[in-house]
DNA sequence: TTACAATATTATAATAATTTCAAATATTCA
DNA sequence: TGAATATTTGAAATTATTATAATATTGTAA
């Protein structure tokens, strides 16, 4: 659990998979590999409409389920921007993320999260931490 | 008739809804005192589970046009804190939010937006920044 | 107060995202 | 290879949300 995907190879990280007892498919694979080259922090929809391309037979199903393998396996994680929709992002180093709305595109953006100043979480144990910015990009203004 | 007078903020608050033209209707206001008093981030399913009791004919459908009236007046925001279903914030000051994923109660924290150093968003436009942390609560843990 | 137009509420049906399920298929490993 | 195990698939079920149309309420002006 929780493999660093930052200073990994696409190789190295199919490995890591396949030593934690989970099996490399070709659709589990085509998955990842879209993850590993799109960072657009894609929907379950975005994926299967790509990859039906190439794999007719590929089912929706499968995409959910392999996301599901890969948060468990600590290499992608769900970020908090659509109520109705999921979107997913693989891990690399921290940052934030920026929705448009008029474009709806979402952006990474660097940030320092040991800068921001929190208080009343004494005593809590932090997993993970997000943040979020909405408006309209440099392109849409 | 009418609703229990509470304090001046509250009523101000309706003062101004219907300065903009929107119709203070019983269901409404029930609901706007829900949230008013109940800071728990709550779920349409959640107001519409506790208002029922006291009105027996509401629907759902009002619960979901409310949050929407809400949040176009400008008092009421969704928060970004799950991919299923929405939870509602009362407009007050900055603050960020913690979910436990033990008892998936989301709690409010004090936090200085200021203080997070941030770069890439150069001629971008933020309307509303977000911060949301995971983890174990201090009750939980 | 009453009348009335504007707007809201309601129940129901429709839509959309996601999950569940069981059968078919693929993979592992002896 | 073949049995055991795990995955993929498509269909059905579930859940959150939105659209529709009949009915009811609200705010206002006579
Ligand atoms: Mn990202
Ligand atoms: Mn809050
Ligand atoms: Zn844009
Ligand atoms: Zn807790």
């Amino acid at each position: 659990m929780g493999l660093v995907l930052m200073d990994k190879t696409f190789n190295h990280i199919l490995e890591g998979l396949k030593e934690n007892g989970i099996y490399l498919t070709h659709q589990r694979m085509k998955i990842f590999e879209y993850l590993y080259k799109n960072r657009n922090h894609p929907t379950v929809e975005m994926i299967y409409k790509d990859l039906i391309k190439e794999m007719p037979t590929l089912s929706k199903t499968t995409v959910y389920n392999t996301m599901k393998i890969l948060m468990e396996a600590g290499i992608v994680k769900e970020i908090p921007v659509n109520s109705n929709e999921s979107r997913y992002d693989i891990l690399t180093e921290e940052h934030g993320h920026f929705k448009c709305i008029k474009c709806g595109y979402i952006y990474d953006f660097n940030l320092n999260m040991e800068s921001l100043s929190v208080e009343g979480l004494d005593n809590f144990i932090i997993y993970d931490k997000d943040v979020f910015f909405k408006g309209i990009c440099s392109s849409c203004f």
